[in-house]
Formats: C-alpha cells, sequence, structure tokens
DNA sequence: CCCTAACCGAGACGGTACGTCGTGTCTTCTG
DNA sequence: CAGAAGACACGACGTACCGTCTCGGTTAGGG
C-alpha cells in the first residue's frame, strides 16, 4: 500500500543495471565492479544480495520482463503451439534477448545453482503451460488419447534449442511450420503410414 | 616417418595435461598458468599455439579420442540409428566426457570461434554421418521419397540435447525408444490421419 | 547522586571493551566494528561518544587505571626519583601497559588530537609532579640554586622513551641508577671541570 | 658497467612515488594502491618485493638519501657532537623528513620488522659514528678514562627524541647547548662539586 | 499511569583499500 | 637460439572496516 521499500529498490536498481551492462558488453565481461559502479552502490551490496555475478545475471534477466510466452487457447492446438512457438523463437533467438539467453544456458552448463534456477524460474512454468495446453486438447478430442504429451514437447523444443545452441542455423517461420507438421501429420517412413 | 618433431612433442603434452586438469577441476577452473605449470612449460608455448584458452581446451577435447561414433549399417536404419544415439547417449551425456562437452558448448554460447570450431569440427561431421545413413535408408525404400532427412537429424538429435543442456534429465535407452518409435511409426494426432 | 545514569555505564563498557580487545589483539588490529559487537552496542553508540577510534583507544587507556606515579617525598630527591622511575619503567614498558603505551605514542605521531590529549592528560601532570618534588629539593637546598629542573627532567626521561620506543633495550634498575648518578653527581668529562 | 637491470628501475620508481606520496599526504593516508597507480605498475610489483606498505615506507624513507650525519673530526668534541646535533635536529625535526621520520618511529611501536629494520639500518650506525668519536675523543684525553660513553650518548640523543616524540617542543640551538653542557660541564646538585 | 520523545541495537549502506589471482605480453637466461 | 621461467601491467575478485544512515523496539520521565 505504502511506498517500496529502501532495499527494494536497490534491488532493482541493481538487477536494471546488470541487465544494461550485459546488453552492452556481454556477460562474459559483465564484473560485480561495474555493476557496483554504474549502479552507484557498494560491492557490499550486491555480495549481499547475489553470492556470485551468475546468480545476479540470472536474476536480473528472468525478472525483466514478463515473457509473454503463455499459451493462447483458440480451439486450434497446432495455430495455438505456432503462435507461441513464433514468438518463443521471436524473443529468445533474436537480439537483445538471444544473446542474453544463451549466456545464461552456457553458465548453467557449470554452474548447478543457475541450471537449478533456470529450470525452476523458466523451463520448468513454460513447459507447464504448453503441457496444459496440449491437455486441453487431448482432452477435447483434437490429439489421440495415446497421444504422447512430454515427448511432443520435447520433440518441439529439442529442435530449436538445437538450432540456437549448436548449429546457430536461423528459426525461421517454416522451419517451425515443418516441425509442427512432421509431429501431427506424422513423420511416417513409408508412404502411406499405418 | 621418423620420430615426431620436437614441437608436436609439446602440442600434445599441452593438450593431456589441459584435459587431465579439466577433468580435475571443470573448465571454468582451468587456467593457463596452471597448464603451462603441470605441462613443464612456458607460457608464451602455449599461447604460440593457441590464441585463448577457450581453443586450447576445445583441441584438447576434440583431439582426445575418436568418437567412436560412426553409423554402422546393418541394413536396417532403425537399429542403426538405435545404435548410435545409444553410444553418444553414454559418451557424451556421462562423465567424464559429458560435463567437458557441456563446458565445451557453454563456451561455444559466447565464443564464436568455439562455436565455429565445434560446428566445423565434430557436428557437421557427426551430422554428414547421420544424414549419409539416412540418405541409403531412402535410396534402399525404407524410407518415404518425401522423407525430410534434414528435419528427421533435428527431430532426433535435439531433445537429446535438450535434456543434456536444459532440464538434465537423463537420456535412457527408453527414450531413445521412445523417439525413434514416434519419428518413424508417425504421431498422428487423430486415430487415422489425414 | 542516585545510580549512574545508563549512558554512564555505556561508556565504562565500551572502554572497557576496547581495552579488552587491544590487549587481545592489539591497537592495530582493533576495529570500531569490533568493539561494538563485543560491548553490545551500536557503531553509533561509539561515535557519539568518540570522534576516532584514536580517540577511544586513548580514552580506553588513560581512563582504565591510577597511574601510581605520584612522587613520594622521603626527604632525599635522589631515592624518590629512583622510586618513581623504577614504577614508571615497571608499568609502561612491560605488558600489558608497555604495548598499550607505545601504541598511543605511535598514534600521537601522526594525529595531532591524540598527541594533544595525550600531553594533556598524561605527560603534563607527571611531568608537573616531577617538577614540583624537584622544586621542593632545591628549595630545601639539595639542589643547587641555578639547577636546571626542566632539562633535568628530561635527561631523566629521555632516555627512557629512547629505550622504550627506539632501540627496545631493557630498562633496569641499573640503568636507572647510572643515569640518576649522572646527573646528580655530575659527568665531568675532565677529571678536574671547570 | 652496462646499464642498470630493469627490476632495479622499479625498484627505485616505486619507492620515489611511495617517498612522493608520503610527503603529499602522510604515512596513514598512503596506500599501495596509490602508489601502484602513480608508479604505473601493478599491485603485484610492489607486494613481490616489500611485504607490506609498512616496509615499503620505511624503504624509501631509509634509501631516499644519505643523511649527511656522520662525525666530522675538528679536535674539539663539543663542537663536533654540537655540530651533529644541530644538522639531525635540523633533518629528523623539520619538515620534510620530520613527519615521515615521526610515522616511522610510530608504525616501529607495534610493527617489530619495521622496529627491527629502523635499528639496524638507521640507529645503530648512526649510533656506532657517535660511539667511535667519542671514543677518539677519550683516547685524546679530552674525556675521563671512566666517562660513561654508552649513557652519554643516550644522555644527548633521549631528551631529543623526548622532545621530538612526546612534548613535541621545539629542539632549539639553544637546547642543545643546554643539553651538551650539562653533560660535560656536570649537573652538579650541589653548589661546588666534587 | 500512560504517552511520547530520546536513545539504542542492529546492521544496511557507499566507499576505499586490501592482498590475491589470472590474463596475455615481454624479458632474461640457460641448455 | 628456442624455450622455461617468470616478471610485468592490468583488471577483477571477494573481504574488511570505515563513518553515516535507516529502522524498529525499548525505556524512562513528564504530563
Amino acid at each position: 500500500m505504502n511506498a517500496r521499500r529502501r532495499s527494494d529498490d536497490r534491488t532493482e536498481t541493481i538487477m536494471r543495471t546488470a541487465l544494461d551492462l550485459a546488453l552492452e558488453v556481454g556477460y562474459a565481461k559483465l564484473s560485480m565492479e561495474a555493476v557496483a559502479a554504474r549502479a552507484g552502490v557498494g560491492k557490499d551490496t550486491i555480495y549481499r544480495r547475489w553470492p556470485s555475478k551468475a546468480l545476479l545475471f540470472l536474476d536480473a534477466v528472468l525478472s525483466s520482463r514478463n515473457t509473454g510466452l503463455e499459451h493462447p487457447d483458440t480451439g486450434d492446438i497446432v495455430a495455438d503451439l505456432r503462435e507461441v512457438m513464433s514468438r518463443a523463437a521471436d524473443l529468445l533467438a533474436r537480439p537483445p534477448w538471444g544473446p542474453l539467453y544463451q549466456d545464461l544456458i552456457g553458465e548453467a552448463q557449470h554452474n548447478p545453482d543457475v541450471a537449478a534456477a533456470l529450470n525452476q524460474r523458466f523451463i520448468q512454468p513454460q513447459t507447464a503451460d504448453t503441457l496444459a495446453r496440449l491437455k486441453v486438447a487431448k482432452e477435447q478430442g483434437q490429439l489421440a488419447p495415446d497421444f504422447d504429451l512430454d515427448l511432443a514437447f520435447e520433440i518441439l523444443s529439442g529442435p530449436l534449442y538445437f538450432r540456437l545452441l549448436i548449429t546457430q542455423q536461423p528459426i525461421t517461420q517454416a522451419y517451425i511450420d515443418r516441425l509442427l507438421r512432421a509431429l501431427f501429420a506424422g513423420m511416417a517412413p513409408e508412404p502411406h503410414p499405418r
């Protein structure tokens, strides 16, 4: 009801500053000293809140905006997935967020705390949202009763991450459509499946 | 024809030392100083050969062994893919190689040189090998003429990397089988696709 | 008239704590934070009373005890001086007071406030006491009318401080006797002075 | 014969810089960071040579000049002592050297390394020089055979240090003369000594 | 006897400096 | 004469205190 508490102000100032700097020089060259200096804050004030650069960065990235990646429900599961995948590709594979997200995942590879926090705060909610939408579709009969929702999610997500992190090929709308078509129309090895 | 040249010895000594140290303390805590000291080599001798820690590490990891991930051809494309995917999962997602491979990919996220070298020296050959095997299968009529080989490769690889890098769920034989079944038996959403 | 006021209690608690800590870790490693923490007192409560660590320390040392260095008057000026000098050497050049006193003088070298307070609160009273005793002796005819009292005091004190602060040689009873003998029997360079 | 070695240059640069800074801001506010920055040198380069600010400062002060406090020998011991004491008072009790010397002695009060080095490198040589001059005088019959040389030195030095370090009274030529007169003419307690 | 202003503990805060580590370059000296 | 050894300038680390500044929670005295 009343004004935001003093310490909260600093927390947000620091995260915003960290994000700004990360956007300017990249996560690798981000330094606690620079964040402290630009934020007009003592280093202790940062270390009191985050034990490492990695977790500050994670917090800064994940707190900075609402992802806008919630699933709509137009009644057409394929259209809805297409919509969210497109938005995700636009957001996470393009500047300014793309490099930050890549760095976050890069850091997670050798930092269990970051890996855990990233999973808990971003991957799992996003996964749960997708699975919920798929579940509704299955209940509405748009998907077969034995449709493997978990696997479907990974088949849709995996290739996108593969392109983002490994081959760095662009993730186009056409590619998303190919993926969706393969998943929902079946990728039968023979001309006439079944 | 005669004994290996002196400088080659050093190159290999350094790479082996770097690899040993990386296995002991992890890539993040690997230092050029430590490599030089343990290898009994001047730091310049390292910098003369590699421009950065990242590329030395990449070289050390990729040169250290033959991957053994070439595709067999038993005539059964699914069995052959299953075999290679299992071997890859065993090799790349488990200690001692798993963490190193993860670190390599992590480093690639903010280091274009590493990303390029990793692609060129590991990902692309591996991709080409798989695609070649798939092409043979298509020519033998095991796959439909319009079967999207590139996409198939990414649908098989993507989810494995997703689990390795993002969710850190285990990559079991059962999971590989689920993936292969989905891809080759089709994942029709409705009982009677099309 | 009634019980000591609350704030006085704190003042003494703080000084006592400062003294304890100084005895344990030395003045150089004494910190206001540590004093506050051990005294169970806020830092402001200390700063409200003393403007700096140095002046708190000075207060703590000088308030902690009565020196017991007042001059007796047995009628024998030499014996009386000998007595006081011995007591001073025992007190100020030996643990636990010696190191504290040395630190105080050390601090005074670059802190005019400490230098002034030390002079005013310890050195000058002590000097005045000695000079008063010498004056009585002169009036009693034990000393020549033109005996230079001020200089005599400095000749007695200077060498003691020289040993305490500079050469760190022990100040023995024998040394004090040598000093007194030199001063009162004369240190004639030639067999027959003048 | 050939040019000064590189590392020697840095050693001297650092000492000179430390001395300059000490003259500007005083020893208490001298910081290793500031020395390094102004000398254009990494902090490690300083720490490789001196383990602490105190020892760097000591080295800087003691190496910076020849004291010029060697004893002349005009044949008149009193005149020679007077000469050296005057020069010492001018040098050590006046800016710019006075404050530095005071700080050095101040630091020595809680730093045994500094105390030892100061004694060994400055006090003892100076003492030895004075005693040698006194010894010559005694051999020439200017001083009585039982003249206590060591004590004489301390009676001459002690009061000067007492004024410098404790009471901060000025050390005038007149004061030096009073001291010398007292020592050599005798300070008889009675009107007619002996 | 309650109210209220002063005081207090606790410790966050912006700073400064510490002493250490690793980087990539540059020197020195040796086998 | 190449290479080990390591010095070097630099930048960042994470820590310790400084002296100032909130923040609530007493606490005692005056109404």
